[in-house]
DNA sequence: GATGCCGGGAC
DNA sequence: GTCCCGGCATC
């Protein structure tokens, strides 16, 4: 019944046929009232039936009167145990004294009722009025397994829609209410309730849970890398909602930079142990003794997981940014295409130095790949900054030529096909990466303060409009196809540049 | 009003 | 990831 188009976005329509969805309604019906008998029935969930739980991984807690079946007919048993690793529920039947292993999906919170009559499945069919979803009539006619599943349902919003952690927190409030079926005090449903209602320690996760805090996820808001670090000040300051799409999380990694090496290591115990090893020769034993010596010789990387900033296609990707300005040679800004950047004849740092096997979760840096050719915006840093995929010249002609900036690098062409599959560049952690990264993205088009402070606002941001004709200027609105995909999406014309 | 395009939603 | 569009800034 939903459309096949896409909605418009912030569209009412987009609205009205949200809120029509089933679950949605369910949902408001439930979240709207907290009257225990108040609501309608549930004609929107489906055929009656016995509620499997399968379906929202639901934990059953030991003790809990479910329902099977057993023998054809239908049981009434007590949880003895949830298996949430085969996700089977072992059930004491008392009425036949025995023990029966049930799958989740088997297993039911609430009585069988006989199927409801025509008339509730013909309602669904209906189209669902908008206010039925917020004027709930106070009907006394919910059955018991309707109202588990709005219960569930309401949860499973609340919990969507919160992104606290403490939904995620572990159920400890037994679910009295899923398990009396009957009496089912439907309305007391309650936060802690709700999320009592599932376990969060395995398969399924809210639609939207707040992503645990990560050490690196920690790194990633304390790293300036990409829109600065003011807005995500401002977030914390505001208390604004995060992101919804976090596109700069990176990985951590250790390199080492101990002289003509420069391994990449994931784990800090691995790199301690290369550095040991390897550089500082001393064995297991003395480890102890210079326990954090070996500190001074590695640095943390950031792997950039999702590259929100891809370079287009034959563009090499990021060189690895020192820490600091005086960081090991090979890691400073010279053009990575020459075979040994640091001069030392130390070929492919961290894949000739040894210690093979030393860590499973080497990764090389990989410095012939990263010759950087960016033709039209120039930089030297591992953030460079490149149009999007769409925006990314296809069988256009890119007529930018590069463009010589005060940095001291350059920009050459790759000397080897971009292998894309390598290993994801890293990025040294580095202060002045995300200020750079603006500079770079507004350097070619006017002159740029060096801003301690990156602006935000739209005007600092958006491109002034350039003089070069676009394709709807070109092409005209009625030769749409004619355009470049950037601007038929209205983005950023790349067929011709300013 | 037309245009360019950013930001973000839908898929 | 692509595709699309609302909305804003600019002309």
């Amino acid at each position: 019944m939903l459309p096949k188009t896409r909605l418009g976005k912030r569209s009412p329509l987009g609205a009205l046929v949200c809120t029509s969805c089933p679950s949605m309604e369910s949902t408001l019906e439930t979240g709207a009232h907290g009257d225990p008998e108040g609501g309608v029935g549930s004609p929107t969930m489906g055929p009656p039936g016995p509620q499997h739980l399968s379906r929202f991984n639901y934990k059953l807690q030991p003790g809990q009167k479910v329902y099977v079946l057993c023998g054809g007919r239908e049981c009434t048993g007590v949880v003895e145990q949830h298996n949430h690793v085969d996700n089977e529920v072992a059930i004491l039947l008392p009425a036949l004294g025995q023990h029966v292993l049930r799958k989740l999906q088997d297993v039911w919170t609430s009585p069988t009722v006989p199927p409801q009559p025509p008339a509730a499945t013909q309602s669904t069919s209906k189209p669902y009025q908008v206010s039925s979803c917020i004027d709930v009539p106070n009907v006394p006619r919910r059955s018991p397994e309707s109202v588990d599943m709005d219960e569930m349902m309401a949860a499973l919003v609340l919990t969507s829609l919160s992104c606290s952690p403490v939904v995620q927190s572990p159920p400890h409030r037994d679910t009295v209410i899923g398990s009396t079926g009957m009496e089912c005090g439907a309305g007391e449903l309650s936060d802690s309730g709700s999320s009592g209602y599932w376990s969060c320690d395995r398969g399924y996760r809210s639609p939207a849970p707040s992503p645990p805090i990560t050490e690196t996820e920690g790194h990633s808001l304390a790293t300036p890398t990409d829109e600065g670090l003011d807005m995500e000040l401002e977030q914390v300051l505001f208390d604004e909602p995060a992101p919804r799409k976090r596109r700069n999380s990176v990985k951590l990694a250790y390199r080492c930079l101990w002289p003509n090496c420069g391994k990449i290591l994931t784990s800090v115990v691995g790199m301690k142990r290369h550095v040991r090893t390897l550089h500082l020769g001393q064995s297991v034993e003395h480890e102890r003794c210079s326990r954090s010596e070996e500190d001074f010789y590695y640095t943390e990387i950031h792997q950039r997981e999702l590259q929100p900033l891809t370079p287009p296609p034959g563009v090499s990707t990021h060189t690895p940014i020192p820490t600091t300005s005086n960081s090991t040679p090979w890691l400073a800004c010279a053009s990575p295409s020459s075979p040994s950047p640091s001069g030392v004849g130390s070929g492919e740092p961290g894949v000739g130095a040894g210690a093979g096997g030393d860590s499973p979760t080497e990764v090389s840096p990989q410095p012939s790949q990263l010759s950087q050719s960016a033709p039209s915006i120039p930089g030297c840093f591992g953030q460079v900054h490149s149009e999007h995929s769409y925006q990314a010249p296809t069988s256009v002609q890119v007529v930018a030529p590069p463009v010589s900036v005060s940095s001291s690098c350059r920009w050459t062409k790759p000397t080897s096909t971009p292998q894309p599959s390598q290993g994801a560049p890293f990025l040294v952690r580095s202060v002045s990466v995300g200020e750079q990264w603006l500079q770079l993205q507004n350097a070619p088009i006017r002159p740029h303060p060096a801003s301690t402070s990156p602006p935000r606002s739209h005007w600092a941001t958006r491109r002034i409009r350039g003089e070069a004709k676009k394709c709807r200027k070109v092409y005209g609105i009625e030769h749409r196809d004619q355009w470049c995909t950037a601007c038929r999406w209205k983005k950023a014309c790349q067929r011709f540049l300013d």
